[in-house]
DNA sequence: GATGAGGTAATCAAGTTTGATTACCTCGCG
DNA sequence: CGCGAGGTAATCAAACTTGATTACCTCATC
């Protein structure tokens, strides 16, 4: 799964209530077109189909006051709400070498109490090792390794790749003990979303990392 | 863009010849399917596409003798051996987080000249450095870090991921340079596919990793 | 000599992603 | 006033991905 779902339904559940460009301009504010498949069809896409699948609520909206067509806004469901959730945990909890996924995780992850977080990223530490596991066997069969050349290098990617990763979870994972952030249900909640109107401080010309390919 | 294009032209490349159910094979066998996109649908898509464009030269077959819907068998054309190239290259130097183009690159290096799978290998490095800095940057805005609460964690799971990548190009740079594997014109070159009939050895049920998500 | 289990090879429909493009409005400027 | 530059909001066709499904053959078994 991508992480498109779960970055639309965050911006709109931090809204409340918000059309289109208004989500597509959170994501931007927040760099996700940096590091995930955030573009305009895309967002508009995953609205539409959220909506029929009715986790989204639509609202036609009297055409806006700024020019363009007219403005769909989209509200949350409870199953909306559900969905939201069940994906966060999900990203937090599964290893699955899609970055963005994570990332947009990580944004979100303040919206569940302090406890569970931690269990979810504890769980990932688990399938990160089964992970691990899975990849030096495979690459590792009765005769030994040797014979395999440089092919061996993909399993050493991964197995590096996957330590990574753990180390950095171990780091979260500590800092979020030793009370770092505000979690659910424990003050002001943090707010991440651009107020109607309000210009994104961010804003960045063309600044890709990878860029093509 | 998706390792899958890649795949298939190494694929039917090292065989000269090959058709669908022989690649996809070969896929799996490289473990393909368990850090890839290399779905059945995708790659008979990918040979079509492929060959509509010119980089594929489609073969009809008469029925195989083994049973099942009569085979297509392609060879790469010139422009085919060109893409192969151009994909190669391009996923070892830049750095997009799509660790399955990697994966790929790796497994097709050797194709390469040594110095020249060096000096891509190079060119990532400065990549990484780029985008570690542009992370970096973006997440520390004129007021300096701090007042980003729980937002920061994402810049700083990309500035380790990249730190990491950096230190493992890094090692793999050194073991190229230290004399490892057969590279292009420095003798028999290693062979990666299964002959036509031999069994996988590595056949797995199901293991998948991440599984779902 | 039927039959059905199992392997081989490819296709399909539904859903997603992409990049370009459309349509509309405001505002500055000659 | 007229007009075009530039911003806003959404849509579209084409490509890609996915998981299931079709179609066909062989071979062991009854």
């Amino acid at each position: 799964m991508s992480s498109i779902r779960l970055l639309v339904l965050g911006a709109v559940r931090q809204h409340g209530r918000a059309h289109g460009y208004q989500v597509r301009n959170d994501l931007e504010y927040w760099g996700a077109h940096e590091w995930s498949n955030a573009k305009p069809g895309s967002i508009y896409h995953a609205l539409k189909q959220m909506a029929k699948q009715g986790v989204l609520l639509a609202h036609e909206v009297a055409p806006s006051t700024v020019g363009g067509p007219p403005r769909t806004e989209y509200e949350l469901t409870d199953a909306g709400r559900e969905e939201f959730f069940r994906l966060l945990r999900e990203a937090l909890a599964s290893y699955d070498q899609k970055m963005d996924v994570l990332s947009a995780a990580l944004g979100f992850m303040v919206d569940l109490p302090r406890a569970e977080a931690v269990a979810l990223l504890r769980d990932r530490l688990d399938k990160l090792a089964g992970w691990r596991a899975s990849a030096t066997e495979y690459y590792t069969p009765e005769e030994g390794p040797g014979q395999l050349g440089h092919i061996g290098e993909i399993m050493n990617m991964w197995v590096h790749s996957a330590d990574a990763e753990a180390e950095w979870t171990r780091g979260l994972i500590a800092r979020i003990e030793g009370g770092a952030y505000v979690f659910a249900g424990e003050g002001e909640p943090f707010v991440g979303v651009l107020a109607d109107g309000e210009e994104n401080p961010f804003a960045t010309g063309e600044r890709d990392p990878g860029d093509d390919l």
